[in-house]
DNA sequence: AATTAATACCACCTTTAAGTAGTAATTAAA
DNA sequence: TTTAATTACTACTTAAAGGTGGTATTAATT
């Protein structure tokens, strides 16, 4: 029950330029502050450049902005690119499609918590996550 | 943000053993009706009677049944199996301790769902989920 | 005693996530 | 125009999860 290390990076990534507000940062500066692996970094930074989420300059002096606003970039938005948001009907125990009618041992349980973490993730945007956060 | 196949194989392992109340179930039956790879469930079926949930008979005429009560046996006991389970204070973007003096861009929102799924695991016990599941 | 049907154990293979390396392309500054 | 600093691209390596194969051990049945 927890989110791959890319969608973590993620997160973390556009919440500090988000925060920073600069008009570019480079990916060696991110690395750094954030203790990513550079060439983990790039990588991912490339995945949210071709999502559209993120604009880059190459070249000397160049690096990277938000592409929208800050306010209009959902968490839930990041985890598609990483397929790691929760499918609508998917079976917590992983047996096809799980509804009333068809019902898996956690089923019941689960819509609850299931209801929320849905919308804290198509909810929260990066504008209102970054100014909650002490820590990136 | 799903469970790992062992766990939920183990979690509809053990709800088809409660429902079935028969003396010895073995591996072959298992692996036929819950569709899990033979081999894999016998791995799995290991970590169970390791854990003290399950004993095994071995030799002809063989199985396996619960060690203990039904009633007594929490989900979070086969998540923790595995390492599935939510720890405590631990952040969901990774960065090391979570609370309110330090608090990552997803503390806040993070917190009921996170309650939510914790008491989910803890309280839901093998006897109460097998009565509600319609699919094993 | 031999056979058969079961679990236990150990080592391996496969797939996916995570992380690394090197080089090409781009652009500002010297 | 050369150099330096940057992103983009392609390919590789490593680690962990998922899954398989073969044999030893056990115990009821024949």
């Amino acid at each position: 029950m927890k989110l791959s290390n890319s969608s973590q990076y993620a997160i973390r990534i556009l919440t500090y330029i988000t925060i920073q507000n600069e008009s570019l940062i480079n990916a060696f500066k991110l690395s750094q502050t954030l203790q990513i692996p550079y060439k983990f970094l790039t990588k991912i930074m490339t995945a949210l450049v071709k999502a559209d989420l993120v604009e880059s300059t190459r070249g000397r002096e160049g690096g990277f902005r938000l592409k929208k606003e800050a306010s209009k970039i959902k968490v839930d938005d990041i985890l598609n690119i990483f397929n790691d948001n929760m499918k609508k009907e998917e079976c917590l125990l992983g047996i096809g499609q799980c509804d009333t009618h068809c019902k898996c041992a956690l089923h019941d349980q689960w819509m609850e918590p299931k209801l929320l973490l849905q919308k804290m993730f198509r909810e929260s945007n990066l504008e209102a996550i970054s100014k909650k956060a002490t820590k990136v």
